[in-house]
Parts: structure tokens; C-alpha cells; sequence
DNA sequence: TTTGGTGCAAAGCGTTTGCACCCGC
DNA sequence: GCGGGTGCAAACGCTTTGCACCAAA
């Protein structure tokens, strides 16, 4: 998923291109794909398009939710945002409690979990796993 | 994990016990162990004890999470909580989008994914596993 | 008597909204 | 030119905080 995929989705789902919604897709995409927040995602922007206002992110964050470009993620109160890369599949993240450090794995237990709901007559559609920690890193520093 | 156990923990930490604090402690016990936000916390609360203030619920709140006594799950800006309860032993739940509901899983792929985070060298400590869509009756109602 | 707990009101914070204007198509 | 997109400022909802008073131990 690369910046002209994005803008071909927003266009063929009737969304104008403007250069506020640039400058929204180039700071998400270059972000290495980490997990943003909206003010960091609004500082990043403006620096890219300066007249871009804060509600005008939080609009487009909702846009691209909406079609599946990105990935909101909240917890305790805090809400971070990541582009979906359909390239990389899916997969879920440990997150290192000390330094923020996000990497990702490629396991995923829904499979599993699929027969298990299937039993209760539960239609699965939604899942959220997030594994918090203390990366090598972070481990070595405190001991 | 009954009224008194939570009270004797509470105490055994140094808190007092005050009425506001039992009415509290009450209402998350009637609740049937389902997972309430602060707002149905303070107006079921205030049945049992007028005078509790909205602060009181939030400060409460924070203590009972930092003892353990307390689970508190966000998802998508709303925030709900939930009495742990250690005889039930660790689980999942199943949450229907539709009316709510919430099962249940006993199923937990921690074992697994232990595994695998010793490869990457991280600690793990915490992970938050929900998984969301319809359950059987909105399902049937749906069709 | 001591010290944590509380009510109150105000502020905080991230997010949403109404409106008039703007601009991509 | 049309209709969606935007900036602005104000409001929002939930939560937190400072302070003086209160009451559990």
C-alpha cells in the first residue's frame, strides 16, 4: 500500500485530493509505520502543509478508517493510528511498556478462535490483541 | 473475590474503608460481574450511597485497578470496568457489537505466544485480548 | 489526633461540531 | 458551478485536579 494506492481509494470512493489530505497520507506513510497520534500526526502534517488544522486530521483519520487504510489502536485513554500495509498481512504487536518499541508478529490465534466462537454461535468479525512488555533492550537496561 | 476479600485487601494496603468506598465496592459486585462504565457506576452507586461525589468514582476506580481488584478495558474512546475475579481464573471475552452481550472464552493463547516472545528476548507482562461481532440471537434477528 | 478521603467547582484534554468560506473536479 | 473539504472557534464528554473540610482508624 503505497501513497498512489491510497489516493486511487479516496478517489474511486469519491473523495477529493487536496494537499491537506497529502500531506495526511505522506506523514502516515512516512512514519515507517509505527503508531502516531493525532497531534503528532498533526505537528508532522503541518510541517508538510502548514495551513492544515487539527480537525481537518481528525475528519481524515475517520475517512481512511472507514476504508480500511488505517488501524486505530487505544489504550488506557491514549489512541494511536497505523497504516494498514495489506502488503505485509495481518498481524498484531508487542509493545514495549519502557520505550514505546513496537515490533510485530506474524502469530495470530484466530484460527483458533474461530472453532471456539463457531461452538458458541458467535460470528466473529472484530479482534484486538496487544501484548505488552519489556523489550531486550529495555530488559538488559534495568538489570 | 467476595465484599470482604475486596475490603480486607483494601485495608491490608493501607485504605480506609468509608461508605462511598463499600457502596462502590457493592455495585460492582451487583453488576453481575459485567463490564459497567464510570457513569452507570456513579448513578448505581448514589442509589446506595446519595452523597458520592463523580470524583470519588474515578479516584476509587484508579485505586481498585492498582490493587488488581479491577479490569478496565477501552475500546474505540469508551471506557468500561469490571471486578476481577480470581476464582473465575484468567479469560477472554466474546462481545457482541450488536446488543453488547458478553461471553465468556476460556481459551487463552498466551502459553503460545510466551513462546514466541522469548525468541524476540521480550518480557511479556500484559496483553489484552477482545474479540467482537454478533452473537447468536443477533445474528438470527439479522437474518 | 492524624492522615487519607471526600465534595465541590474549575480546569484539563483530546475530540467533535456548526458555520461560512474555499477549491478540486 | 457544484458539492465536498476546510479553518475557525466554540462546545463537547469524560476525566483530573486543587483546595478546604470531613471522618476512619
Amino acid at each position: 500500500m503505497n501513497y498512489d494506492d491510497i489516493v486511487t481509494t479516496l478517489r474511486s470512493n469519491g473523495y477529493k485530493i487536496t494537499p491537506q489530505r497529502q500531506a495526511i497520507i505522506l506523514t502516515l506513510i512516512n512514519s515507517n509505520s509505527s503508531l502516531l497520534s493525532a497531534d503528532h500526526l498533526y505537528h508532522h502534517t503541518k510541517q508538510l502543509y502548514e495551513k492544515t488544522n487539527r480537525s481537518t486530521i481528525y475528519r481524515n483519520l475517520e475517512i481512511f478508517e472507514s476504508l480500511n487504510l488505517l488501524l486505530k489502536i487505544t489504550d488506557n485513554g491514549i489512541t494511536l493510528y497505523k497504516l494498514i500495509c495489506t502488503q505485509e498481512g495481518h498481524h498484531h504487536h508487542l509493545i514495549c511498556k519502557n520505550c514505546g518499541k513496537i515490533e510485530s508478529i506474524d502469530y495470530c490465534p484466530m484460527d483458533i478462535l474461530q472453532k471456539l466462537s463457531k461452538e458458541k454461535q458467535f460470528h466473529l468479525t472484530d479482534h484486538k490483541l496487544e501484548l505488552y512488555g519489556q523489550c531486550e533492550k529495555c530488559n538488559a537496561d534495568i538489570k
